[in-house]
DNA sequence: GGTTCTGACTGGACCGGTCAAGAACAAGGC
DNA sequence: GCCTTGTTCTTGACCGGTCCAGTCAGAACC
C-alpha cells in the first residue's frame, strides 16, 4: 500500500454541490436526502445516499449546516475554574451529571469552554458553537459571563451571581446555612467557628473579617456566611466574635488547614460550620488528628450533602441540596427557552428557579461538651 | 429609561455588514478591527470597537467564522457511555483532566458528543463543530467512531479500537496484566479467579467461557485477558478451569458481586485478578464481607492505579499507568497532527503511541495461604 | 378538455463572516 | 521626478450548506 501513493488525489473535501454535479441533480436535492427524506422519492435518495457513500462524503458539513440553520447542537458551560478541578469537585460533578443527563435526553453536545488560568479572558467565549450557555458558580462581574450575556444567546446561571433578567437556578443558600446553624445552637453550642469558601479570587487562605465578606463577589459563600450569622445572632452570640476562616480552595487539605486555625484558638470552638462537605471533612480529619472525637468534644456540619458526606466517619450532618437535580433543571430551562423569541420581549418568566434544600442530621453534630 | 421603549427596535442580531453601514467603512474594516488590529489604524478600530459597544454587537459570529476559517476551536470527545457514567468513573475522570490539560493550553473547547441510551446512533457525531475527535475505549466496530472517521477530521484512538492508519495512544495492557500475574504465582498462588470489565454490549454480568473472550469487541479486556493467561500459562496452570466472571460495569457493586461467586465456588481462589481498580476494590469489599482477610486468606490485584487504590484498606497491588498524561497525550497527537494536509498522506508517523505502565505492588497481595 | 391539485425537483438568495487582491495616497530613495 | 515601498481601507469571491418560491409533469376532478 505504500508505493500506491496517488500525489494527486483530490482528497479536498467533498461539497455538497459536488456531488450534485456528479448526480446531475441540484445541490437542495442531495441536502434534502440527507436532511429531509421526505422531499424527494425513495429511489433517488438512495440513489443520492449510495453516490454519497461512494465517494466518501460523510454528509452535510456541520458549521455550514449551523451557519445557516443558527443552531450548534450543542450547550456551552462555563466554570469558575479549569475543568481538571470541577472534575475534582463532586459538587461540580453532579452538577455536570444533571446537565448531560438534560443533554443526552435532546442529543446535544456539551461543550466546556476553556477556563484555566485564562479564566480572566472573555474571548474564547465568543468563538464557540453553542445554542446556549450555563454559567455556573461565577463571581460577580465575570467577565466571561458579561462576554456569554452578550452574545445573545440564551443563557442560564447557576448559584451566582444573580442578575436581573438572567434566568438562575439557586437555592436558598442562607435558609438552609440558617437551619443548619439553629440545629447547633439548638444543641447548646455557644462557641463557633466558620470554615468559608473563597470570597475573593485572589487565593487568599486564612483568618478573615466580617469587612472581606461584605466585599465579596462570591454570594453563595455571603448568602452562607450570613445564614450562620443570622441564626447565631438570634441566639445571642455576637457574630463579630466568630472566627472565620477563608479557603481558597474547598477541598480536604484547606478544611484541615482551617480547622488547625480554630482549633488552635485561646477560645476553642465547640461547633464549626464549613460551608462546603469537603472542608467538612477536611476539619473532621484534622480533629481527628487532635485526638479530638467528633461530634463528643466538636460538631462538624458541612454544606451540599455530597456522596462522601454520608460515607464519612463520623456521617455528616449537612445541608441538601439536589445538586444533579440543579444541573438538569437548568440545562431544562436554558433548553425549554422560548426559542428565537427576543430574549428581551420575555421576562415575563420567572428568571429565578429555586430548589428546595434539607437539613441532613447525621452524626457529625451532638450536643455541646459542658464546660 | 423605562419608558423609552422603541418597540420597533430592530434586535435581529445585528451583523458585521449593519455596522459597516453604519459607520461608513467596509465589511473588512469591522471585521479587521475585532480579529486583525494590525490591519487597520489604532484610531478607527477604536471608533469601530466602541461604535460595536455601543450597538450592542458582541463580535463576530461564532458559526460565520468557523464556517470560514474552517476551525471550530474545540474537539471532540467520544465516550463509550454517557457523560454521567464517564463522570464516575476515575479512570475516565482523569483521562478527562489530561484532554483538559491540553485543551486550555490551547484554548480550545472541550466537546462531549452525546452517547447514552443513544450510542449507536452516530448521527451526531457528524452534527457538532470538532477539530478532530478523542474517542476512548469504544467498542469494535463502533459506528460513532466510523462516522468520525468518516468526517475526515483528525482522530486520535485512546486505548480501542486499534484501526490501521488511526493514530492510538493506548498501554500495553497484555504485558502489564502479564506482570502482575507473574508477581501472583511468584507469591505461590496457584489457584486464581478473574474478574473481568465486559466483553460485549449486552450488558450481561456472570460467569463466561474463553469463547466469549475470544469473540470480545473489546480489546483491553482481551489483552488484559491474555495478559494474566500468558502468565498463569508459563507456570502450568490450565487458563480453561480458572472461573472467569464478566462485569458489565466497572464498580465496586459488580466486583462485589464477581468476589460473591468466586468465593463460592468449591475450588476456592486464592488470588483474584480484577482487570479494574473498582472491581478490586469491590472483591476486597465481599472478602471482608465473607470474613476473609486480604492478603492472608486471599491476595486481590487490580489494575490502572486509580487514587483509591492506594487508599483502599488494604492498600491494593495493582498496575499503574499515567492516565492523566494519557488523556494529555491523546489530545496533543491530535493538535499537533499535521494540520490540513491529506489525512492519507502523513501515515510516516507512527500512529501507535504507548504510554508506560508499572507493577505496583502494595498490601492487597501476599503468599499464598498453605494448603 | 380545461382546471386544479399533488408530488418531485430546481434556482438562487441567504446565513455572517474572512481573505486575497487591488486602489488610493503618502512617504522615502535615487 | 519617478519608481518603490508601505499603510490603510475596499471590493468581491468564497466557505458549504438550507430553504423559500417556483417549475413541470402527471393525476384527479367535473
Amino acid at each position: 500500500m505504500g508505493t500506491m501513493d496517488e500525489p494527486d488525489k483530490p482528497r479536498a473535501q467533498l461539497t455538497i454541490r459536488d456531488l450534485a454535479a456528479r448526480l446531475g441533480v441540484s445541490k437542495t436535492t442531495v441536502s434534502n436526502a440527507f436532511s429531509r427524506p421526505d422531499q424527494l422519492s425513495a429511489e433517488l435518495r438512495d440513489r443520492v445516499l449510495a453516490a454519497a457513500r461512494a465517494a466518501g462524503y460523510a454528509g452535510p458539513d456541520a458549521m455550514a449546516r449551523m451557519l445557516r440553520t443558527r443552531r450548534a447542537g450543542a450547550i456551552g458551560v462555563i466554570l469558575p475554574e479549569s475543568l481538571p478541578f470541577a472534575l475534582d469537585d463532586p459538587v461540580a460533578g453532579e452538577l455536570f451529571k444533571g446537565i448531560a443527563d438534560a443533554c443526552e435526553e435532546r442529543r446535544l453536545g456539551l461543550l466546556v469552554v476553556p477556563g484555566g488560568t485564562h479564566a480572566a479572558d472573555p474571548s474564547t467565549v465568543g468563538q464557540v458553537a453553542v445554542d446556549g450557555f450555563i454559567a455556573y458558580a461565577l463571581p460577580r462581574g465575570s467577565r466571561r459571563l458579561e462576554a456569554a450575556l452578550a452574545r445573545n444567546v440564551p443563557t442560564v446561571v447557576v448559584d451566582e451571581p444573580r442578575l436581573p433578567g438572567v434566568a438562575t437556578v439557586a437555592v436558598d443558600n442562607a435558609s438552609g446555612a440558617r437551619d443548619l446553624a439553629r440545629h447547633l445552637v439548638g444543641l447548646g453550642h455557644r462557641r463557633f467557628g466558620i470554615v468559608a469558601m473563597r470570597f475573593q479570587t485572589d487565593g487568599y487562605t486564612g483568618p478573615v473579617t466580617r469587612e472581606r465578606v461584605s466585599a465579596s463577589i462570591y454570594e453563595c459563600a455571603v448568602a452562607r456566611f450570613d445564614g450562620y450569622a443570622a441564626a447565631l445572632g438570634e441566639a445571642g452570640i455576637d457574630i463579630a466574635a466568630v472566627p472565620l476562616y477563608e479557603c481558597a480552595h474547598s477541598d480536604e487539605a484547606h478544611g484541615a488547614q482551617a480547622a488547625g486555625y480554630l482549633l488552635g484558638l485561646e477560645e476553642r470552638p465547640t461547633a464549626i460550620l464549613a460551608m462546603t462537605d469537603r472542608l467538612a471533612i477536611g476539619v473532621m480529619g484534622a480533629a481527628r488528628a487532635a485526638r479530638l472525637h467528633v461530634p463528643r468534644d466538636l460538631s462538624v456540619a458541612g454544606f451540599d450533602d455530597i456522596a462522601a458526606a454520608a460515607h464519612a466517619r463520623p456521617a455528616l450532618t449537612t445541608v441538601r441540596q439536589e445538586l444533579r437535580l440543579k444541573g438538569y433543571a437548568a440545562a431544562r430551562l436554558l433548553l425549554d427557552a422560548p426559542q428565537g423569541t427576543d430574549p428581551a420581549s420575555a421576562p415575563a418568566a420567572a428568571d429565578e428557579f429555586s430548589l428546595p434544600i434539607e437539613l441532613v442530621v447525621r452524626r457529625s453534630t451532638g450536643p455541646a461538651p459542658r464546660r
